[in-house]
DNA sequence: TAACAATTGGGTAATTCGGGAT
DNA sequence: CGTGTCCGAATTACCCAATTGT
């Protein structure tokens, strides 16, 4: 859950009690010996922010859980042919903002890979070989634990009927191969993000 | 069962030597040797975390105690017929043992299972549509996190070549269909359960 | 305002550490 | 070599009534 979720800015010491893997009172202790940095509410309750909490787990080797390791728009590419992989991902590399980027060549690696890497938003090919891409789509969008992930599907063909089936099945619209920079561009900024 | 309880993400030494049956010192040693995956809390004490500590059970044949056991074997059925499904599936629910059973019918619902229910037990077809078997079973034998998983390789033809690649690849064995309780009885004590 | 969970402070108990001897 | 034991010191967990957050 990266930038599907409301992204919380401060933690309470139970909290971070959770993310350090010891107890509350331990975090107390922590945070008077300034091993860690917190600030109080007016009522004196301590809160560690986000960024502050992060860096400290990161100085101490303490793995870091899913919730926390959000580091910019994570996006998965699904595709079988690695020229598509590679135009997508030099064109996101080339891009200001910060990308996680993660690539998919079949049913299995997709499957897997929004699994695991729960990416905000999944370049889908609706051709790939032995693979039936408007049921990965379907299936995301049915998932609730992926249901926030905005879909871009892509396909070489022109054919509208498939367009309106996989945007009815929940795509954000469908790119057609081959595709431009700005297609790609344009594409991203229909999913909320704004490229370079 | 154990779903709306707080399950325990990290334990200290002395509960690892619990569940291993040795001291806590012992434990210090082994984390100290890297037989163990271990992290430490900012004032030095060691932490494991619960998925590390259960791979490290099975990979040294100790069995695991209740709190860890999310309950019984976890078994994943691999295939697109659906009577081969609900024959495995029901020769399971039949026999006494505690199992949790799972099944995926393609490729991205493969991938997706392996990652989110991590199967003990993989029943494997080789012939599914548009799926290549030899590369899920690649993959997961070749994926660390799932090393330990034993996959039952399962196909409808006979052919020893094929057999002796799958075997290669890391399953355990490869089932001819179609197969007959007993057939399904000696797999599951090949992978370490005894049924019925 | 009332209810209820979470947090605080300050003190004490229990655990864990490292290193070394057996 | 692997494991169990011992030590003083450091770290973490537990306790409780009062306060704060939602």
């Amino acid at each position: 859950m990266a930038h599907n979720m409301e992204t919380k800015l401060s933690f309470s010491t139970s909290e971070v009690a959770t993310y350090c893997h010891v107890t509350p009172d331990t975090i107390r202790k922590w945070s008077e010996a300034r091993r860690i940095r917190v600030f109080k509410t007016p009522g004196g309750h301590r809160r560690i922010r986000r960024e502050d909490l992060i860096r400290f787990l990161k100085e101490n080797n303490i793995p870091l859980h899913d919730d926390l390791q959000d580091s910019g728009v994570k996006i998965l590419i699904v595709d079988d042919e690695k020229a598509v992989l590679s135009v997508i991902r030099r064109f996101l590399e080339m891009s200001k903002a910060a990308f996680e980027i993660e690539s998919a060549m079949d049913g299995y690696d997709a499957g897997h890979q929004i699994a695991t890497f729960k990416p905000d938003i999944v370049f889908l090919d609706l051709r790939l070989p032995g693979v039936d891409g408007f049921e990965i789509c379907r299936r995301i969008k049915g998932d609730p634990q992926h249901a926030g992930t905005r879909i871009i599907a892509m396909t070489g063909y022109y054919d509208g009927e498939q367009i309106d089936r996989i945007i009815e099945l929940g795509a954000l619209m469908c790119l057609q191969k081959p595709f431009t920079p700005d297609d790609l561009r344009k594409a991203l900024a229909k999913a909320g993000i704004e490229v370079g």
